[in-house]
DNA sequence: CCCATATAGTTCAGGGCATAAACTAAATGG
DNA sequence: CCATTTAGTTTATGCCCTGAACTATATGGG
């Protein structure tokens, strides 16, 4: 025979192709109906045969699945005064969930997420990171999750996956760390195991921009399926989130708003470049340009950003332009980015969300200057999200995975 | 029965749910193999199957229909000395075709593009666009057409599907151009049958740059699944190439690197804005900066381009310098965009490929200083495409979709 | 010339899955 | 207490892939 040449890709993408993946599909889209019900509505399996497109002997069927599976049960029987025999109501299993992680600058951070992506229990740990290896913060965050594996246990709770987010660049598929300068870490492998129970549970490590921008998303009206998320730590990072997914692009590095030029003749940027938007509106060159000094350690840190607060307040020079000035940059970076992508929602979290009210007038005002065809219809918002954010994030992703996939579950 | 909110997307997704579906999914995997062997390779069911992982029994049944609706061929015995029973190669049919046409501000084109993605005829009609009404150059077109499809007649070819590239952006859905300011136009909504042969034939209208980043793509290594395009027009375009897929954004804009914000303090642009790309290095700009005053009408651009170059073979001043500090902002413009995107491959097209020799030192001195990090693993290409770039692109990605939909010809 | 061998492609029984229609279950209301 | 109404299950049917048996058509050696 003749070499078949190895172009064809076509083998290796998994469409189809067996009739019982027809039934992968469809246990998927079944679930996904049970999912998208509100906090306090329940569908019946009639409901999702309406919803589904799928009769009701099949969505019997499916469900009889799901519910063997343990990743759906049934809720008691629905009554409303109504006629005929009353519908029995399907919900996920609050008994499920996926535990999140994130390592910050100045805190270690875990929490159990449920399948409707709810945050049941959290912790955070405060901790200079920066000022440890990368081996004593990740043995502190194993014993974390220790202590929530725990807890989950208590109460009757099952960890069916994990996820982590970092602030740096990550390889998703081989769990590294490729750079987090925040952190102080160049390359770092992880050992999943020491994080998660054992099993065959799911496991993400995520960027932290990227892990906030999945959380900011539930926060979002459902029609807003695009936006950037720009996060204001001691970096600038981004996650951009298009037709209601992640896109982390082709190494999951995409969204990076931090290095994009801003000033050709500007400073010169840790990464080495020059004229980052990061050394104009990150952390460090705020609090550099408002006079307060030089971050030695992260107790100080967290002291001078107290100082610059105080200092805006009163409306002291030079705090009040070293933040109208990032504003400006900001303004000048997202104006760019929301071409590039073709977004008009961007929303600022971390730092830039609490210097919102000095932030805003100049970004909008450079905005407009930049990109006024854009500039009406742009949608700017602050972003609500805590400490919490990035590990409800990750986890969420986590469990959107499982809900996507629950044959894996039904074996 | 309590009203099933009507926030459930589920339903409107496009997964399987009925046997019926396995099949769609198996006719265009089959179609998939057959169309990715190369130029002079033909496979036969028996290495459809092996490369499909469906059974020969299925392939066969797949075949037959993929045959009866005549988007695949068998092409006699293919013999090479071997045992056994002689194998049948199958390929696509080569008297399937598509049209492809682009308006452009100096001419319009169309050509006849198999489903193997070759151009199999062109026709390209100097025009001065841009002082012209859009009917007049739609009418135009339409002649043009009738005489490719005459042609395509004449050869025994038949056409499945037209696209139409333009230079500005574009609503898909509504066939609507929405601005495309080099041609003069403000909107313009298509009328597709005036373009078209009858029949249910698909049509997809495309921005310029896209379509010419789909007709790279063809051009590129098969591993090369990530690039942007830049096409230097008139104006300044942007085509991005992520997994081997078009990303065109949620309102098909993304990509567009001519309002990338250069110079914060820099010239206006037309589009409203400062500092954009555009002003820097768009035609009329390097024109204006090298001295050959502003452009009056598409004649005398051509004209001045032609002394352009002919001022850069010299080495006189200021077009020499003029390219170079066009250069310089492209360079920033593309850390930014390689930044944002996750990109390191970067095709330039257009004016931009024929200044390479002048262009390029500076664009990668520029990429050096701004984004040394990437400036190492840059891959940046000059592409031949020439006028018939994007109606080639446009055309091929409509043949795509009719290769990843071949059910809705099979009947 | 004939038959073993090898490879390509087809036929056919079997099983998984969704569908539609008939059927059972469990409520309301007069 | 029974007609009515809605929820959910059972059953016969057909589609589609699979695997194995089978047919088709070549090569090559005796």
């Amino acid at each position: 025979m003749r070499q078949p040449a190895s172009s064809a890709r076509a083998a290796s993408s998994s469409a189809p192709g067996n009739v019982g993946d027809v039934r992968k599909a469809n246990l998927a889209r079944v679930l996904s109906v049970i999912a998208a019900a509100g906090e306090d509505q329940r569908f019946s399996r009639a409901d999702i045969a309406q919803l589904s497109q799928l009769t009701k002997a099949s969505v019997s069927s499916l469900v009889a699945d799901l519910l063997a599976a343990g990743l759906v049960i049934e809720i008691g029987v629905h009554r409303d005064g109504e006629r005929g025999r009353p519908s029995v109501g399907l919900i996920l299993n609050p008994a499920r969930c996926v535990i999140g992680m994130e390592i910050n600058v100045d805190y270690i951070a875990a929490g159990l997420v449920d399948l409707s992506g709810k945050l049941l229990a959290h912790e955070i740990l405060p901790r200079a990171n920066h000022s440890a290896t990368a081996s004593e913060v990740l043995a502190a965050l194993g014993e974390l999750s220790q202590r929530l594996q725990a807890a989950a246990l208590a109460q009757g709770l099952m960890i069916l996956g994990g996820a982590l987010a970092v602030p740096g660049l990550v390889d998703e598929e081989r769990y590294t760390v490729l750079q987090a300068p925040n952190l102080g870490w160049e390359r770092q492998d992880l050992d999943v195991a020491a994080l998660l129970p054992g099993g065959r549970t799911r496991f993400r490590l995520f960027n932290e921009a990227n892990a906030s921008a999945l959380a900011q998303q539930q926060l979002m009206d459902v029609q807003e399926r695009d936006f950037l998320f720009v996060s204001g730590e001691v970096g600038i990072g981004g996650g951009l989130i298009i037709d209601a997914e992640l896109f982390a692009g082709p190494r999951g590095h995409a969204g990076e708003l931090g290095h994009v030029v801003i000033a050709p003749e500007g400073r010169a940027c840790s990464c080495g470049g020059r004229g980052c938007l990061e050394t104009i509106a990150g952390q460090e060159a705020i609090l550099a340009a408002a006079g307060l000094g030089a971050v030695v350690d992260s107790a100080s840190r967290q002291q001078r950003i107290q100082q610059l607060f105080q200092a805006l307040e009163i409306g002291t020079e030079p705090a009040v332009s070293a933040v109208a000035e990032a504003g400006k940059s900001l303004g000048i970076a997202v104006a760019s980015a929301m071409r590039l992508y073709d977004v008009s929602t961007v929303v600022f979290g971390g730092h830039f969300a609490a210097l919102e009210l000095w932030l805003r007038p100049a970004l909008e005002a450079s905005l407009r200057v930049h990109a006024p065809s854009i500039a009406g219809q742009a949608r700017l918002l602050c972003s609500p999200l805590g400490q919490t954010g990035a590990l409800v994030g990750a986890a969420r992703s986590v469990v959107g995975d499982l809900l996507e996939a629950p044959h894996l579950l039904v074996e």
